[in-house]
DNA sequence: CACTTGACCTGTCCGC
DNA sequence: TGCGGACAGGTCAAGT
């Protein structure tokens, strides 16, 4: 599921939902998603309280009290829902796209001395929950490695075309959705920002001029700030803290519109297949 | 070294 | 209806 967006929408749920409640429990039936061993989960999350709820590229923080913090990465279809005591069994709203937690892609489950719940699903099992030192998160590879935020207030024109300019040789693209060139970018937004900009996915990066770069740097940031306004984006099965969709989808202008008029020109939008991804463009506004 | 492809999993959809 | 294959929001390791 999640690029920036949803993982940032999902962060500003938790941050509202869970700081300052307990850990009674956690329990998981997949070691992939859950591999701290039992002796670790004992000592520094159980008894522990919620301190804090971060993000960093598409990686969301849970810190907790005692200065270790829930890694959580949700990578295509995970989800991180809250549930009070009150919501369990029936009547869901009907924007929520799951039913009772937990259910056949829950695999961790985690209840607060309250009674109340947090479930992390994951039908793909791609996803990650990892418990470590609060101090060490900067230390992984991945954290070590991501480019800059892209939504920063002191995130300039200058820095995105210098972080652009070292994969000069690869597809405009497939640098978009390389989080060591910009953290966050991920298919939907890297089409919907290109289409934005009138920039062809396949454009080789050392060829993209200046005004483009101005321009994709501006739609990159337009269109994610926007879908954080309208919630992200449920292209399938991406929810909220509190299971609910987002409604992006309903303002994006190319992204699995393949078939439908570009709302520029009228042209038909077409599907094809760049950076090893479903590629959706305008072929009259994106030209190679 | 730089870049691209396959693998990780499960579910769904589409064509035969 | 059943079955095989392609495809799905991300990232890494392995391959070229």
């Amino acid at each position: 599921m999640p690029e920036l967006p949803e993982v940032e929408t999902v962060r500003r749920g938790l941050h509202k939902l869970i700081i300052g409640r307990s850990i009674a429990s956690a329990i998981s039936d997949n070691p992939g998603s859950f591999p701290n061993a039992q002796a670790q989960i004992d000592a520094f999350l159980i008894g522990s309280r919620v301190t804090d709820v971060r993000r960093r590229a598409k990686v969301l923080m849970i810190d907790l009290s005692t200065d270790y913090s829930l890694v959580v990465h949700l990578k295509m279809t995970g989800q991180l829902v809250f549930r009070g005591e009150t919501d369990f069994g029936a009547g869901h709203p009907t924007d929520s796209l799951i039913g009772e937690l937990p259910d056949r892609s829950t695999h961790v489950t985690i209840t607060f001395t309250d009674g109340t719940h947090l479930f992390f699903n994951d039908q793909r099992k791609f996803g990650w929950m990892k418990l470590l030192p609060t101090a060490e998160v900067g230390d992984l590879p991945f954290m070590r490695r991501v480019g800059p935020e892209p939504l920063e207030d002191d995130f300039t024109l200058r820095q995105f075309i210098d972080r652009f300019s070292r994969r000069p040789r690869t597809s405009i693209k497939a640098a978009l959705l390389d989080q060591t060139v910009i953290a966050g970018v991920g298919n939907i937004y890297a089409d919907e920002s290109l289409w934005g900009a009138h920039i062809h996915p396949k454009r080789l990066v050392q060829t993209i001029t200046d005004d483009e770069f101005a321009a994709l740097y501006r739609e990159v940031r337009e269109v994610m700030n926007l879908s954080i306004e309208k919630g992200g984006s449920t292209a399938k099965n991406y929810v909220n803290a509190e299971g609910k969709r987002g409604s992006y989808m309903d303002f994006a202008r190319v992204f699995r519109r393949e078939g439908q008029e570009c709302p520029r020109c009228g042209t038909t939008i077409v599907k094809f297949k760049a950076a090893g991804r479903g590629t959706h463009i305008c072929p009259i506004c994106q030209q190679l």
